[in-house]
DNA sequence: AACGTGACCCTAG
DNA sequence: ACTAGGGCCACGT
């Protein structure tokens, strides 16, 4: 006999999903006046392609953040893409917070993108090792 | 259960 | 040098 169906482990706690707390974990990493790129981190989760879903998850971290517990923001305006564009910027309440919050750590923006952005990159795979 | 979406990245012509 | 397309992972309905 045969198992007909018997895949279905439920085994999920109701905690949050593990992709997306370790993406939270790593942006709060970032050190402020760092910036770091959604392929970094996906690639030091282990993802590597999953750079896309790193940035899915730091919307919802926003409104986890907010709308769950609020522990601690993530500071989602320090993770930008691999050209250090502010790709992210429309996702924020305001089209400009994304700028306005990096101006205010000393990164400067221009042109919807980090200047010296190689200088200032935070790679948790070289700084976390 | 399947399809569609998305703050991306890489390779090819 | 630039443009175009596909792929991958996870989530929502």
């Amino acid at each position: 006999m045969k198992k007909p169906a018997a895949p279905a482990p439920p085994a999920a706690p109701p905690e949050e999903r593990n992709f997306f707390r370790d993406v939270h974990q790593v942006t709060r990493l970032v050190p402020p006046g760092r910036v770091t790129s959604y392929g970094a981190i996906a690639k030091y989760l282990g993802s590597g392609r999953g750079a896309r879903t790193v940035g899915y998850a730091l919307m919802a971290a926003n409104l986890d953040a907010i709308t769950l517990k609020n522990e601690e923001p993530v500071p989602a305006h320090r993770v930008v893409n691999r050209l250090g564009q502010l790709t992210g910027r429309h996702h924020f309440p305001t089209p400009t917070a994304m700028q306005e919050r990096l101006e205010a750590e000393g990164v400067r923006v221009a042109d919807d993108t980090v200047v010296d952005f190689e200088k200032l990159y935070w790679d948790p795979s070289k700084e976390l090792e």
